[in-house]
DNA sequence: GTGAAAGCGCTAACAT
DNA sequence: ATGTTAGCGCTTTCAC
């Protein structure tokens, strides 16, 4: 930046650019477009052709570079990523099988974290600019006004593990929020406990109030009174906070159903060493997802899960689908209730 | 693809192309230029035309595609990652700060994950193909050809958490294994702990022999023998089994140095469970890098810590240090021992 | 300060 | 099957 006398054409970088397929032509005696179909899957070329190129580019150590194809082809093969919550193991487990099929189907991620609950508007942006197929918001939030942007530019944004805030219609990829929910009501209830509480996350969390809804509805049912509740993060020390709060509750509520794996296991830890409670026998506790340290010794918790590869093939079938894709689907997967020790009595 | 009678130049898309600068240009009423001049921060431009071409920009939703100016600059601000044990907690607040870090210096994130222990050779080629400014494995493996074929492209390689398994000079950025396990072997020795077990990792994974023979280095000193030793898989279910294993022996171990707190909190729960083991009191337990979970009730783990914010800011010097960074530092970032009641002997 | 023009590395017509 | 040509959307000289 002070000093631009640089003789070299590449004023910046002392870095040597890497070889072109210009390089390869010119080395294995063809045509600089040879060496492009010699790089392109389906191409006609000979086969011979093609051989010569390759142990040219062999030599020059030669690779295509993806940054001018999507430039010439209006579409990048990158996928964006928004993860809101990276506390919660249920994220990574996702990420990590969308890696595989993405990456199985040639296309990338390019993946960005946005503290919990933050607005994700300027990450969004950024990944625009590179031009991605698709947007996926794991249990991120961006803006309305960005979203309708998204919208008009036709880039499909798919909501993971979430619906979006507003009433607009962008594809979503979620769990059976209100059948589990009101499969864990019956379960508490056929376990014989009598006064469930729900430990919640944040009261904008379509998420959230979809599994409070379906758990209430069932308990309203049943012609019960709306259970104790708090509200707050899908973090750890709220969580332990919220707790707190309802343990000291008197009556002290036998169950509590917290919207998420991650929120229960606070939940346990709480009321197991806080409160000395027997987890099961004194108090039930659910969850939600099923994530693998549910199913830990130390936590045994009943939970219901979401499935994430079939979750992930349909966010795949979304992304891949193509033009005549309804971007608006809303899809549902079911899980299972996993009845664990968390909920026994006896 | 079966149709290509497509009367608009775009016969494979049916989404319309953005708007770009040259449609902006048009509506402004300057030069394509101008409008690139706009949007790049230290250009010369007269704020009236800048105003104008953002004006012109809003309304079109203009947003300068990246890819093109990567082209172009010979650099893509892409940074890649590679994932390869995304069930370590420890990897994603790796990559939640790394991801804050890098998105405030305009660099981004194109991330793979790779099944533990397997080659990622194929997802790097991949990487390279975008022109990543930088490719860093997290504990993830590519064959030392590849790694060749980098550093003659002079692609900074940076390894995260691990050294190569090969004799070459790439960067790194590793906790202070040596200095922590001898920690740790010293405290369990004053804590009382009198035959210490090791369960480690893939005996061909650096940062674990880097552990284990620190921590032996001590015992030795103390004129003690070397302890027994099972090594596998930085996975639970195989950690568990090794777990048993340890713990059948007679006479049985009275600590096990685990290589990392994910290790140690699979050692935790077959001790406790299986064995019916008081941790702390009938056998100290000990891991390393000192994740969120270690301090949780349930496992109150003593580990040393590996300190994530200032192992990713050695990250970022080396992947923003330009050209006459050290592309062969090692840099070993010290953390601190967190003791705990897994060895508590009273 | 601004526009015209060249070209980054590649793909996709269009010829042959 | 292959080479030639024309760009993709942008940045960057180079004149003015």
């Amino acid at each position: 930046m002070k000093d631009i006398k640089d003789v070299t054409k590449l004023s910046r970088r002392t870095r040597p650019s890497p070889p072109s397929a210009h390089d390869v032509a010119r080395l294995a005696g063809v045509s600089q477009a040879a060496v492009s179909r010699a790089f392109t899957p389906g191409a006609s070329i000979a086969k011979a052709t093609r051989e010569r190129v390759m142990i040219a580019a062999d030599e020059l150590n030669y690779r295509p570079n993806l940054l001018a194809r999507s430039l010439i082809r209006g579409v990048s093969d990158l996928v964006g990523i928004v993860i809101g919550n990276t506390r919660n193991p249920f994220f990574f487990v996702a990420l990590e099988q969308l890696s595989a099929r993405l990456s199985r189907a040639g296309k990338h991620i390019l993946v960005f974290t946005a503290e919990g609950g933050e607005n994700a508007d300027v990450q969004v942006e950024d990944l625009l600019r590179y031009r991605v197929d698709a947007l996926l918001l794991m249990s991120a939030n961006i803006s309305e006004e960005l979203a309708k942007r998204c919208r008009r530019d036709d880039i499909p944004l798919i909501f993971f593990n979430r619906r979006p805030r507003w009433d607009l219609d962008f594809a979503s990829v979620t769990g059976a929020n209100a059948n589990g929910s009101a499969q864990i009501a019956h379960h508490l209830l056929e376990q014989g406990y009598r006064r469930p509480a729900y430990l919640g996350g944040p009261l904008d969390s379509p998420t959230n109030n979809e599994r409070y809804d379906a758990f209430v509805g069932v308990l309203r049912g049943e012609g019960m009174d709306e259970p104790p509740r708090v509200n707050g993060h899908f973090e750890r020390a709220p969580a332990m906070e919220a707790a707190r709060t309802l343990l000291r509750l008197d009556p002290r509520p036998d169950a509590i159903f917290c919207a998420s794996d991650f929120l229960a296991i606070a939940t346990i830890e709480v009321a197991r060493y806080e409160f000395g409670l027997d987890i099961g026998r004194d108090i039930g506790i659910v969850g939600f997802d099923d994530i693998a340290e549910a199913s830990w010794r130390s936590f045994d918790l009943t939970s219901y899960s979401q499935p994430v590869v079939p979750m992930i093939e349909a966010v795949m079938n979304l992304v891949s689908g193509g033009d005549d894709q309804d971007m608006a689907a809303q899809i549902i997967v079911d899980g299972s209730l996993q009845k664990r020790g968390s909920t026994r009595r006896g």
